[in-house]
DNA sequence: CGGAAATTGTTTAGTGGTTGAATTATTTGA
DNA sequence: TCAAATAATTCAACCACTAAACAATTTCCG
């Protein structure tokens, strides 16, 4: 009950806008003054709240104090391997990305164990950067392009990887060997990253599970990376829907043509074939409808109200858009009621590490008290 | 935290296969015996558990006292209304059918008025005849062939409906003014009627969020409703997904030969004019292809693990079924790392109506305490 | 046959965490 | 300068859970 009543407390002071007072986030959580300044003591004291300036006064009383996270405290670190880069950044409990560094070198020749260790090379130089600066690293995760399950990254056709355990590998790195360290697919982890960035507030009392979904439209989307393969990740009321077995977003291969083009999987007419990233060079408009057929059935199935397009998506996503909505306005049901938005990743390249980043903070932020008695 | 753990320990109890001791719940729970003999005392003051005889004794000790839900407690009303019949049940605390009314007519010639004073008049009576066994009728829910969102029927198109307001229909009726109504669609209520029959007990403590979803695979399946339409209803982890707005499952428009047949939708090559109940007659093996290829695309999508088929596709499953198994085989990604599980429904026509009734006792038996408060 | 061991369920004292009311602190406005 | 207003803390009471002792009832075993 402590746990979550400091998860919160937590929760509303990191979705506030301007600094609250610790009355505020008592009216806000609808528990008491005293409960919430018992429950901030603890936060202030474990670092990760901060007593700060308050906003400009309204009307009479005692001048309240504002809560704010620390930008000292805990943070993540987000680890990406891609094709033809390696990447990692840090992230502080307020979201903002402390260091970054990015290597650009076509990953393909390199097999695992090499690729893995410059990464590792890579995530002690941010940690240790960041450890400078007063942040305490609490973890790390990875993205890669491939699928996940059990910790393993079972296959990443595009880095030819297959059944390689990354986790093992990072720890092996002696900068690292202390860090809870977690991989995950690229699609999942970057439409992390968007939701942090563009998410909404959510409601903070617990959603009513009555009927239909709740919470603001914007924390509920489809995040689809467009890169050599195409991946997704669902986002559902600011909560990512990994799957059973964590095998979600395969939209690539979604089939759009039955007879279509043959695809490395074995089946025919998978969108990947018509919007992969090199189709794409060849014929916009067709990968562009594709992508609107294969959206639609998601859109039908279930009911998301936005989709985000990421990865090579991104830049060219003002000539895609007339062609994919032309679909979902024909192909969804329920586009006369309300139309599907689609837009543009607002975070670009970046998003999987940031996404990846945002796990582990997201870990703290849920869960107080478990890094409360790390440091008690 | 009161609320929270009555829940647990009615949790326990309704998924344990004989009849659990106290000290069974308290070891089940992670609960002290003390806690769970309180918890239980409510529980059975408040008339939702009873004291049965125990299962037959192992080894020494005092003997236990066995703890069962009660069958005089109470009950579901659940209703449906379709192209051909409407339909009542009530289903009791126990999930056992205790009264049980069919009427067959078309109700296509019927306006919505006509039809929801007859099924009102069906409801009516079996809510006395419910009371009169000792039940308490804590609710009703509708199934209805159609979109539904805010409480209103938007739109059903095989009963020609459009906004119509079943709710309040309903509440005109005199023998069912005070009880609450809730209306749903017919996939997904039979979506529930199947977990509930067929569901696995899921872990009773917190499912671990990191990484894939846990639980029973039987407690996450894509339930498909074959009628004139074809709906669908998605259960992940035993929970029901309804959608941001309410409106997933509309499988039976999800693009399957993106020039092929014009649908009343507007859209080509949905679905439904390939698996629809017309076109089922006509090429069984078209529409199990087709079939295949739509759900390769939820399974690609959502990683689920188990297929359920339901309304005219049970029974001939049969049938179908290779043709299905084809398609997904070769299209869904992850076949060859774990075959998905296809299954005919369960519980046949009667599925909506058990399905509506249980929202009604699933809401009981995930907040006992606001039951128990409306008699303190 | 009789006592030890085992097991269930209750009782009782203690503890953590919340509430509500009173109290202190600090400002604005008359 | 003082009343009103608002913020935050202190303190007693209470609720729900835990732990341990205890009572009740059986089986096991010599």
């Amino acid at each position: 009950m402590r746990a979550h009543n400091l998860a919160l407390v937590l929760h509303i002071v990191a979705n506030s806008t301007s600094p609250p007072s610790r009355a505020a986030v008592a009216a806000a959580t609808g528990l008491t003054r005293a409960t919430v300044s018992a429950l901030v003591d603890d936060l202030v004291a474990g670092g990760l709240l901060v007593e700060v300036d308050p906003p400009p006064r309204i009307g009479a009383g005692r001048p309240a104090v504002g809560l704010a996270l620390t930008s000292t405290g805990p943070a993540g670190l987000g680890l990406e391997i891609n094709v033809d880069y390696l990447a990692a950044c840090v992230v502080d409990l307020t979201g903002a990305v402390r260091h970054r560094h990015v290597e650009h070198a076509d990953q393909r020749p390199a097999d695992p164990a090499q690729a893995l260790t410059a990464l590792g090379r890579l995530a002690a130089t941010a940690r240790l950067a960041a450890e400078a600066d007063g942040l305490v690293v609490a973890g790390a995760a990875l993205a890669v392009p491939g699928l996940v399950a059990g910790g393993l990254v079972r296959v990443a056709p595009n880095l030819a990887w297959q059944d390689v355990d990354a986790v093992a590998a990072l720890r092996a790195v002696p900068e690292l060997t202390d860090l809870p360290i977690t991989v995950d697919n690229e699609a999942n982890l970057a439409a992390l990253g968007e939701l942090r960035v563009t998410g909404g507030i959510p409601d903070p009392r617990e959603p009513g599970r009555d009927g239909a979904g709740t919470g603001s439209p914007g924390n509920s989307f489809l995040y689809v990376s467009g890169e050599i393969g195409i991946g997704a990740g669902l986002v559902i009321d600011g909560e990512l829907y990994r799957g059973v077995r964590g095998w979600s977003g395969e939209i690539g291969h979604v089939t759009v043509y039955p007879d279509g083009r043959a695809c490395r999987c074995g089946a025919r007419g998978c969108l990947e074939q018509y919007a992969g990233q090199e189709a794409l060079t060849e014929d916009q408009p067709r990968a562009a409808a594709a992508l609107g057929i294969a959206l639609s059935a998601v859109v039908n199935l279930l009911d998301v109200p936005v989709i985000v397009l990421g990865g090579a998506y991104a830049p060219i996503f003002s000539s895609l858009r007339e062609g994919i909505e032309a679909e979902l306005r024909a192909r969804v049901l329920t586009s006369g009621l309300a139309p599907v938005t689609l837009r543009a990743a607002a975070l670009g390249p970046d998003a999987a590490m940031r996404g990846a980043a945002d796990t582990v903070i997201r870990a703290v932020r849920e869960d107080p008290a478990a890094w409360l008695r790390r440091f008690a």
